[in-house]
DNA sequence: TTGCATACTACACGTACGTATAGTCGTTGG
DNA sequence: CCAACGACTATACGTACGTGTAGTATGCAA
């Protein structure tokens, strides 16, 4: 393949957004996103219009370009929280995935999560830090129920609600930038009543399992 | 790598367990497991002690191969669902890879699930229609509420299930097929006290969400 | 005993990958 | 004006993969 220089461009525009850099570097959070990680350098650099050779130029080598995409994603979904009111993990994911300029972003986190790993694993204790803050206020606002051990039920939450999020997606036949908001949408769809009715009427009809378990534990961990 | 051509035995031993065949496929069921599928034919053939040809010759493709391991992996949990008495599909995974026999068979179901594609699919489908009868059963028998919509609420029980115990599982550093037991013990007695919980007594304080959702979506389908 | 099918190995082929190297072009500092 | 540097490409290298091919050994039927 031949790749055409782009002439009579300033070789390095810092606060411009297209230097071939971070034009790469978006290629290739896409590229993961979509098609995982096993994609090639050869993929992303023509997704970037550049040759291949240019990323090893710039990020030294395959892993060290993941390595920053994780960083970039992380700091992306970080900067995203501050910003917007906190929702639950699964769910904020769900609506962001609408937004057209995160879709990436939204793939990319549940595909490292999917492969597990030290990304996956950053991104999770993210989310669960966070939706642990939001739940206590939930508690506090007497919206939610306070738990004998909060923070091992947000992790349960989030933990299952990614994990649910993960094989939904991995059961629809071709997931793309594209289509990610309305597969997330119906994905949303049909989880809303079992979730809400577990979540408000819960499953069991009686206490005698939680209550066998509990005391078969001892004393729980107070909060209760 | 030379390989020790094993003589003086008989080429097809139809009722033994030992031909080179057999030990092929079930040497790629354990690697594709904990490996995943990516796994090279060379490291299949050398876990069975044959030669890499001699995949070829037996099943004419790697892909071929694998559909071998899907179809044995079904039907082996087929059956041992056919003899155990039913319960929830994750729990029983987590149960089964108790039983080291078996250790191989739950991950690579886990495996299938978490890369998508048909054979997860399967293997996903299998257990929906499997714990929807259990959780049938215990509507009946009166220990789980009846749900509006029951089908979608085991389909989202399961996925949930079966999703957040990937995520828990890619958290672990080195699964093998030596450590799956003791991990999964681990995992389960993590959740336990969350999921008890919240099938105990929901999640909500009140019924607000849920029936202003009720309302949104018109009257639910039956079974009030 | 001969001949053939089968199980199996050794080796070669083509491809795709990550990476290394050499070189070109354009900008910039002195 | 020129030397040095950074951005970028072209191409080659080494490796690992799935697969194809040729050949050998073995058991069995005729």
């Amino acid at each position: 393949m031949q790749y055409m220089r782009i002439v009579g461009r300033l070789p390095d525009r810092h606060g411009d957004e297209l230097t071939a850099r971070t034009r790469l570097r978006d290629a290739a959070l896409e590229c993961f996103a979509v098609d995982g990680f096993g994609v090639s350098v050869r993929v992303i650099a023509e997704r970037a219009h550049v040759s291949p050779g240019l990323i090893r130029h710039h990020f030294g080598s395959k892993d060290a370009l993941r390595g920053e995409c994780d960083e970039h994603a992380l700091s992306t979904l970080r900067r995203l929280k501050e910003s917007a009111l906190s929702a639950p993990a699964g769910t904020f994911l769900a609506q962001l995935a609408q937004v057209r300029d995160y879709s990436a972003y939204v793939l990319y986190i549940l595909r490292s999560v999917r492969d597990g790993g030290p990304a996956g694993r950053a991104f999770l204790e993210h989310m669960i830090a966070d939706a642990e803050t939001y739940t206590d206020s939930a508690v506090d606002a007497g919206i939610v129920r306070p738990s004998r051990d909060s923070r091992a039920r947000v992790r349960y939450l989030v933990m299952e609600g990614i994990g649910g999020l993960i094989v939904a997606l991995g059961q629809h036949p071709k997931i793309t930038m594209d289509n990610i908001g309305e597969v997330m949408t119906q994905i949303v769809a049909e989880v809303a009543l079992p979730r809400l009715e577990l979540f408000t009427e819960g499953l069991l009809t009686d206490r005698r399992m939680l209550d066998e378990y509990l005391l078969y534990i001892g004393d729980p961990p107070a909060t209760a």
